[in-house]
RNA sequence: GCGGUUGUAGCUCAGAUGGUUAGAGUACCGGCCUGUCACGCCGGGGGUCGCGGGUUCGAGCCCCGUCAACCGCGCCA
């Protein structure tokens, strides 16, 4: 017989009675009757009752036994009677009488439950980690990450892409987020730094003849977390493959996402069409780059209807140059209270409010209510109504001033409206693709133009396109939006060494600049670089969507908390003396 | 860096308007129970009410400060 087990706690049948068997495992639950001692025991792939009376010679032992040691037993299977069968467990028509004990790990009390579905705090939970793994919940999504990690490469191996590895200590990119930077020990003074992404490599690697790579790649970014970013490192599905157009990836990476989708969706629809949408009209439609399309809402643009009406400050404000007067239609959302739950979540979100009309059954027929209404008059009423296609019992909503200024809580109010109202359908993944990023964005302040997504996206137009209006320029860049989360990020990159100047010229860096920062991609496209385009998609956003959570530290398995700490590991720690001395460090004391 | 929410037993939480000895469930310890599968019943131990200061005859509750966690903003090519 093996040491520990000779099966594992999901494999006992009726076939098995009168086997005797070895298994180990947690104490999941103790049911003491006094003469009769029922264990749960689990392990990661199920649960079988064992059970002790008092003819059992290690009865006394088993009494002490308490919940998550691990023990391994030996017993009979036997099987349950007709009425003492529990449906609800694969095991549940056998149980094992325990004939010997071994404790092969006691338990202290416990800071959380394994047993049930108790939430805690996640200080709680990821300081006992191992604890929180071993829940039911966990062990699904740490399996369905494994598995999705699987699939995803079955099927870039299925379309003849080969994974390659990338250094993980490299050279700091300076454009972009924040580095890690790693101190070193040979070289005093100077520093590697973690890669953001394996962005610079994959080109490499396309100019060095591969054609398709591919990575589960680890991303390092030292940028403060959000519930759906996981703070200092995560996963993508990076790809990238030469002689390539924008829709040649889009045809590639389409099929490995939706497939992935359709096979650990647990029957979720799974969009086929993925519309194009451009860059400014998701941010007109929806506020941001990464609509949630499960909600059918649009908005529009009704600055016409307010300019030099009664409602002054609308009409004020559109006397100022750049600003413009949104509207969110809100089929059904016609009552006075929904109406002011809406302006107050709006003001929560650090507008000064959302004004709003709503038409209802009035003495003559359909009527306009609201503040808006009564300020700029029937017949602007009207117009609005009929240009957003509402009727009785619908509301709309209004934003005024830069879009810069509104969008963002423009998204999140559309976003709040489709839920309200149950506008936003469930239990589907919808997907768009976002395209026609701008090359290069103003900063609000000083006015200096830099680039707004990525530096080595090729122009729409090529060099000649850079001869304009920076602002104007659109690149080859895209990103897929899956239910409101940016899903995938990617780009036809820009192989041409003197379009690669000039578009980093317009962004204030020389060529000096280029050279010194990007010199072995800039080098690299001196002999014979091919056109290549690619894109990165987000691992551990995959998972988290698949799993049904919001909360991207569900699917991580050792996440750091909010603060970029390590709770179980106690990271990030003090270095010793010696080590910052082999460094060449020292560490200038905080205030 | 900023804003919001939270902080009471090992854990999850309750403690209107300030008022006598701070409670429940669960876990833990002891007792009873041979068919439970969230077993049941009886008893017990367990508290710096995050921390510091203030107001008050009196603070878990009010005020100021501070720390921590989460959510958001900035940030995230």
């Amino acid at each position: 017989m093996h040491a520990y087990r000779s099966h594992t706690c999901a494999d006992l049948t009726k076939e098995n009675v009168g086997d005797t068997v070895r298994l180990a495992g947690w104490v999941h639950r103790i049911r003491d009757h006094g003469g009769v001692l029922f264990v749960d025991l689990r392990d990661h792939y199920g649960m079988t009752q064992v059970l002790c009376d008092s003819d059992s010679p290690v009865f006394n032992e088993v009494d002490k036994v308490r919940a998550e040691w691990c023990i391994r037993i030996d017993g009979v299977v036997k099987a349950r009677d007709p009425e003492l069968i529990n449906p609800r467990l694969p095991t549940g028509e056998i149980e094992v009488y325990i004939r010997d004990l071994e404790v092969l790990g006691a338990a202290e009390e416990l800071p959380l439950m394994v047993f049930g579905e108790q939430e805690y705090p996640e200080e709680t939970r990821l300081r006992y980690r191992y604890l929180d793994l071993r829940r039911e919940a966990m062990q699904r999504n740490m399996a369905l990450r494994s598995d999705v990690v699987a699939s995803i490469r079955r099927r870039m191996w299925g379309q003849d892409f080969r994974e390659y590895q990338t250094p993980i200590i490299t050279a700091s990119s300076p454009e972009g987020a924040r580095d890690f930077l790693v101190p070193s020990r040979l070289h005093p003074g100077k520093f590697y730094a973690l890669p953001q992404a394996p962005q610079l490599f994959k080109q490499l690697i396309m100019v060095s003849g591969f054609d398709k790579y591919f990575q589960i790649a680890p991303c390092f970014r030292d940028e403060d977390p959000r519930a759906d970013r996981s703070p200092t490192d995560f996963y993508q599905l990076d790809m990238e493959m030469s002689f390539v157009e924008q829709q040649d990836v889009f045809d590639t990476i389409q099929p490995v996402i939706e497939g992935v989708f359709e096979e650990f969706g647990e029957g979720a629809k799974v969009d086929k069409h993925w519309p194009q949408i451009s860059y400014a009209d998701a941010a007109l439609w929806y506020g941001t780059d990464k609509p949630d399309l499960r909600n059918p809402i649009k908005m529009q643009v009704v600055s016409e209807h307010f300019r030099g009406s009664g409602f002054a400050i609308f009409a004020k404000l559109l006397e100022q140059e750049g600003t413009e007067i949104r509207a969110i239609p809100a089929p059904g959302g016609g009552s006075r209270k929904f109406c002011d739950r809406m302006n107050s979540f709006a003001q929560r979100e650090g507008l000064p409010g959302m004004g709003y009309i709503f038409w209802r059954d009035g003495e003559n027929g359909l009527e306009a209510a609201g503040p808006l209404a009564k300020n700029i008059g029937p017949e602007r009423t009207e117009a609005i109504r009929q240009q957003l296609g509402l009727g009785k019992g619908d509301a709309a909503f209004f934003l005024g001033g830069k879009p810069a200024s509104f969008e963002r809580v423009a998204a999140k109010a559309r976003v709040e409206v489709g839920n309200e109202l149950g506008l936003t359908e469930q239990n589907r993944f919808a997907f768009a693709w976002i395209v026609d990023f701008p090359m290069y964005e103003a900063d609000e302040e000083t006015g200096e133009i830099d680039f707004s997504h990525n530096p080595f996206s090729m122009p729409q137009g090529g060099a000649e396109a850079l001869e304009g209006d920076p602002l104007e320029v659109k690149g080859y860049q895209y990103d897929l939006a899956c239910n409101g989360y940016e899903l995938v990020s990617g780009a036809i990159r820009n192989h041409k060494p003197e379009i690669m100047f000039k578009a980093f010229e317009l962004a204030g860096y020389g060529e000096d600049e280029v050279r010194k920062r990007f010199g072995g991609l800039e080098r690299a496209f001196h002999f014979g670089a091919p056109p290549h385009g690619g894109c990165a998609a987000g691992i551990d956003r995959i998972v988290m969507l698949l799993a049904g959570t919001s909360n991207i530290r569900e699917v991580i398995m050792f996440p750091m908390n909010q603060r970029a700490e390590d709770l179980m590991m106690q990271a990030p720690s003090d270095p010793t003396s010696d080590q910052l001395m082999e460094l060449s460090l020292r560490v200038i004391p905080q205030e």
